[in-house]
DNA sequence: TCAAGAACGAGAGCAGTGCTCTTGACATCG
DNA sequence: CGATGTCAAGAGCACTGCTCTCGTTCTTGA
C-alpha cells in the first residue's frame, strides 16, 4: 500500500515513511512470534532503540497499527489468492478453485496469528475501520471471477440455452429446482427473497452473470472454507480430523461440486 | 459441574466453592459487558469487595479463571445443543439437525464473547487443557447421535439391504460411488485411506454405525456450521449476508442434504 | 480440649502496559 | 534570519498480572 517512499518528497517525509515500515516491520514480527495479545508498543520502540512515546507520532494508538497490520495481513493472503487463482488456464475453474482454497490454508498455516488477527476473535472493542474492507475482499473477488468463468464457460458450451434463471438472478422461487440434469449439482430449495437480493447484489459486485443459486451455494463453501481453517488452527480437529491435510483437499472437491464447478 | 455445594462438607469448604462460583459469576460478567481481553482480575476483585491477591487462592492464574469460563461456556452450548436436538422426536434427523444448528447459532448470538472465547483465536499463549475436551466434545456428540439414528432409520427402512459399505465404517475405495440412488445424496468420490481411518475412529467414538463417507461429509457440515457463525458474528457478512438469519436456514438446510439426511 | 497447621484476606511491591504532556533540539520554508 | 512545525526524549498516570509477607481464623488430629 503506502509503503513505497515517494521519491518527490523531503527528507523528511522519506524518514517518516520509512519509520512507519520500521514500525510496522517490528510489530510484525512480534505478532507472528508471540501473538496480537503480546505485542506491546514499548517492545516495538525498545527493539527499534527508541523511546515509546515516539511511535505515537506515527500510529497514533496500539489499535491503529494493529489495524495496518490487518490491512497488510488482508493484502498479504489476498495477493497469494490471486497468484493462485492465476495459476492455471482460466477454464479450469475446478483447478483454480482447489488452487486458490489451498492456498489461502497454506498462507494461514504458514502465517497463523496473522490469520487469527483477521480471522479470528475481533480484538476487544476493535471495530473494523473503512480501511479494511476492500483489501478483505480481495480473496472473495478471486472466488467471483472464478464463478463468473464458470457461468460464462457454461453459457458457451450450451449456447441455444440459458443458464437456469440466471439472467437476472432472481429466479421465480420453487421454479428452478427440477432436475440436476444441466450442470447444477442437485435439486435445490428455492432461495428465500432476502436471500436471492443478497446473492444478487454480490453477483453484480463480483461475480457478473452468476445465477443467485450458485452465488448462495458459494457463500457456504466460502464460510465452510475458513471455518475449517479455522478449526485447524485454533486446535479443534484434535482427535478428529488431525492431520488435516486430507480432509481439506476431500472438503474443498465436495465444495466445488456443490457450487457446480466442473 | 463442580457449583452445586456439596452439603457433607465443612463451613470453609462451602464458602470456598460458594466464592469461586461468585468469582467466576462475575468473570462472566465482565466477560459478557467487554470480552475476555478487558477481563482484570483486579476489576473482579474490586466489584467482589475483596483485594486482589485473595483471588489467586480461587484461581492460580487469569488462564485458569479463563479456563474456567471456557469450559462453562462450552457446557452452556452443549446443553443447548443436547436441549434442542431432544426437542423433537428421535426419527425427524433433518429437524432436529435443523434445531441443533439453529440452537448453536442462537447461543452464539446471546453470548458472542464466550463464542468467541472458545471459538475465536486461541488467547495468547493459552494452550487448551485436558479438562476442555469433553465438555468441548458435546456438540459434536449431538450430531453423532443424529447421524447414527439416520444410519439405523435407514437400515430398518430397507432391511434387506445394507447401507452401501457402512457396516465397518470403512468401505473400499471407488466402490460404493456409483449412483445417487440409496439415500446417498450424490456421487462422491472415495475416501483417502487416513481420511477414512479418521472418519472410521470419530464414528466408533461418537456416531456408531455410521459410514465413513457420511462422517466425512458430516465434518464438512461442522465445519461449515461454525464457520458461518463466526463469520457472522465476527463482522464478515457486512455487505454480503447481512441479516443472516435467511442464508443461515438455507446453508443448514443445504448441509443436511450434503450429509444425506432426509 | 487444645495446640499444630492449613487456609485465608489484606497489603505492599515488582515489572510491565497504553497513553499523555512537556521540554528542548532540529529541519523546513517564507 | 527567523518563525513554524516536526521530532525524540523523558517523566508521569493509571492500570495490569503476579508474588511475597504478615497476622488472623478455621480445621483437624492427638
Amino acid at each position: 500500500m503506502a509503503s513505497a517512499p515517494k521519491a518527490g518528497s523531503t527528507a523528511r517525509q522519506r524518514a517518516r515513511a520509512e519509520l512507519t515500515r520500521e514500525i510496522k516491520a517490528e510489530a510484525r514480527r512480534q505478532l507472528a512470534a508471540q501473538g496480537a495479545q503480546q505485542l506491546s508498543l514499548r517492545a516495538v520502540a525498545r527493539e527499534l532503540g527508541m523511546v515509546s512515546s515516539a511511535i505515537y507520532r506515527y500510529f497514533p494508538s496500539r489499535d491503529d497499527l494493529l489495524t495496518a497490520l490487518i490491512i497488510d495481513a488482508y493484502d498479504s493472503l489476498g495477493a497469494a489468492a490471486e497468484k493462485a487463482g492465476q495459476s492455471q488456464p482460466a477454464a479450469a475453474v475446478r483447478g483454480r478453485w482447489r488452487a486458490v482454497c489451498t492456498a489461502a490454508r497454506n498462507w494461514a498455516l504458514a502465517n497463523p496469528h496473522e490469520y487469527a488477527l483477521i480471522y479470528g476473535s475481533p480484538v476487544p472493542g476493535y471495530q473494523a475501520p473503512e480501511a479494511t474492507i476492500a483489501p478483505a475482499a480481495r480473496v472473495a473477488v478471486v472466488f467471483g471471477q472464478i464463478l463468473a468463468d464458470a457461468t460464462a464457460l457454461r453459457l458457451n458450451a450450451v449456447p441455444g440455452q440459458d443458464a437456469p434463471g440466471a439472467a437476472d438472478g432472481q429466479p421465480q422461487p420453487g421454479q428452478q429446482a427440477p432436475g440436476a440434469a444441466d450442470g447444477q449439482p442437485r435439486s435445490a430449495p428455492a432461495l428465500s427473497p432476502l436471500l436471492a437480493l443478497q446473492a444478487a447484489a454480490l453477483a453484480d459486485a463480483i461475480a457478473p452473470g452468476v445465477p443467485a443459486p450458485v452465488i448462495a451455494r458459494a457463500l457456504i463453501a466460502w464460510t465452510q472454507l475458513f471455518g475449517m481453517i479455522s478449526f485447524e488452527l485454533f486446535g479443534q480437529f484434535v482427535g478428529s480430523a488431525d492431520p488435516a491435510d486430507e480432509f481439506f483437499a476431500y472438503a474443498v472437491d465436495q465444495m466445488a461440486t456443490l457450487v457446480g464447478l466442473d
